[in-house]
DNA sequence: GTTATAGTGTTGTCTAGACAACTATGAGGC
DNA sequence: GCCTCATAGTTGTCTAGACAACACTATAAC
């Protein structure tokens, strides 16, 4: 029995919502065929036409293929490896068979300042949660994690204790991943930051600035320092805009 | 005075390609308040969702801003630095002050293998623009460009000299950017890849696979060869997929 | 058996209209 | 001056229907 989820949400976005719950249930593996336009018209007793803005936006978003004529399906493999790749920095320490602790240094509601507002496109001032820590490697940090929320998408994010669970792990669980952007620069850490990562005034770091969304809805921003002499990036980026 | 193109394309499309010439073109600078959709429904007598459709989907592209109850606005610039930059090899090595000179292997149509085939959408056998070129920096190897192009999208691609007017300006000019796609890998070289960029057989090098696309249509797809000894790669990406 | 042809089901596009939600503006009352 | 409220303009969503384009299948003709 297919039906929708009630709640505030327009209803193209509901459909999606549908749609994403049983392809990350594994109810619709790869390529399964999904019903057609007319049978969802009929079982949710909606519009053709929010059907099918549904099934576009999540064709455009790669979650679906559809063949004119014939059918939408779930899609399966891709022919090169996955385009994104969303690590958890926790998982790749524990893969090099080193020790992983996480250091929380904040854990809050916070107001948005003005640049963390505009990624999240809300007015600052808007209250969102707020958590940095650092990732030790053996006890050595090796990460600085700044990461802002939105209460919206996750609202109990907050009940989560950091050193425990990692708020990537809650966050990939809690909002399936449909979207993401890196952002790659080279820069010098503020005080406070060299403070925590215990390294040198001259020390260059990598910076990634990583946001991710859930079916269009922007679930986090983080901004994720390395110092340049304990960590180098590998993997696949896939890069769009403007 | 506002006008459609003519064409097969649907009329969506013509409507994007409408509003991506005037901001082109600069008629439309950033902040502009383009026209209004009832506006737009009356110049080009169309109905109202197809120009929504138009001014949405441009605007997860990135290029419209769309306030809600105030109007639709041309992006400006953005609070954090271009979030996608593709550069031009022969830029990169101008600005280091050392010289650039490109050598042409092959420049023809050939018929699709199947792995660009699936890169493209196309059947196998489809024919392509196919150009293979090393870029020297120097008159040392730096760049060894495998690229296919979409003659649908770009006809007169293969009247250029690529010794002359690199293929990544022509297109750049030819098809504005609206999308595009990295996927960064280390490898060995094959044999005759070597043979161009004068490298040993153990010599790691960079693959960066890039797809650019313009106005929904895919343009062109590269692989970008590096000799690890020789390159570092730097720059900003952003991923999405799945 | 092979080849046309018609029919069915699917996705793609477009229309005309309706209502909701939001913003800015100006008029009026205090 | 300051606040409230009505109004107009804009974008966001949804509907019901229509036709086109495409793929597949069953049937009929040869």
């Amino acid at each position: 029995m297919i039906v929708l989820d009630d709640g505030p949400a327009p209803l193209y976005q509901r459909v999606k919502q549908l749609i994403v719950q049983n392809v990350a249930s594994g109810a619709w593996g790869p390529d399964h065929k999904i019903p057609s336009e007319n049978e969802l018209v009929r079982d949710l007793g909606i519009s053709r036409m929010t059907v099918h803005r549904a099934l576009r936006e999540l064709t455009s978003e790669g979650m679906l293929v559809r063949v004119h004529g014939v059918g939408t399906f779930v899609a399966g493999a891709k022919p090169q490896a996955p385009l994104m790749e969303i690590r958890s920095i926790a998982d790749e320490i524990r893969e090099r068979g080193h020790e992983h602790r996480a250091e929380v240094i904040w854990h809050q509601v916070e107001e948005a300042p003005a640049d963390v507002a505009s990624q999240f496109s809300v007015m600052p001032g808007t209250q969102l949660y707020h958590t940095v820590l650092t990732n030790l490697e053996n006890e050595v940090p090796i990460q600085l994690e700044d990461r802002w929320v939105n209460p919206a998408a996750v609202p109990r994010y907050l009940e989560i204790d950091p050193a425990r669970v990692t708020p990537h792990h809650y966050l990939m669980q809690q909002a399936p991943l449909s979207e993401g952007e890196h952002i790659i620069e080279a820069v010098l850490a503020e005080p406070w930051e060299r403070k925590h990562l215990q390294i040198d005034k001259t020390e260059p770091c990598l910076l990634i600035r990583r946001r991710t969304w859930s079916n269009g809805q922007i679930i986090s921003a983080a901004r994720l320092l390395y110092p340049g002499a304990r960590y180098r990036l590998g993997g696949r980026f896939m890069k769009r805009g403007s």
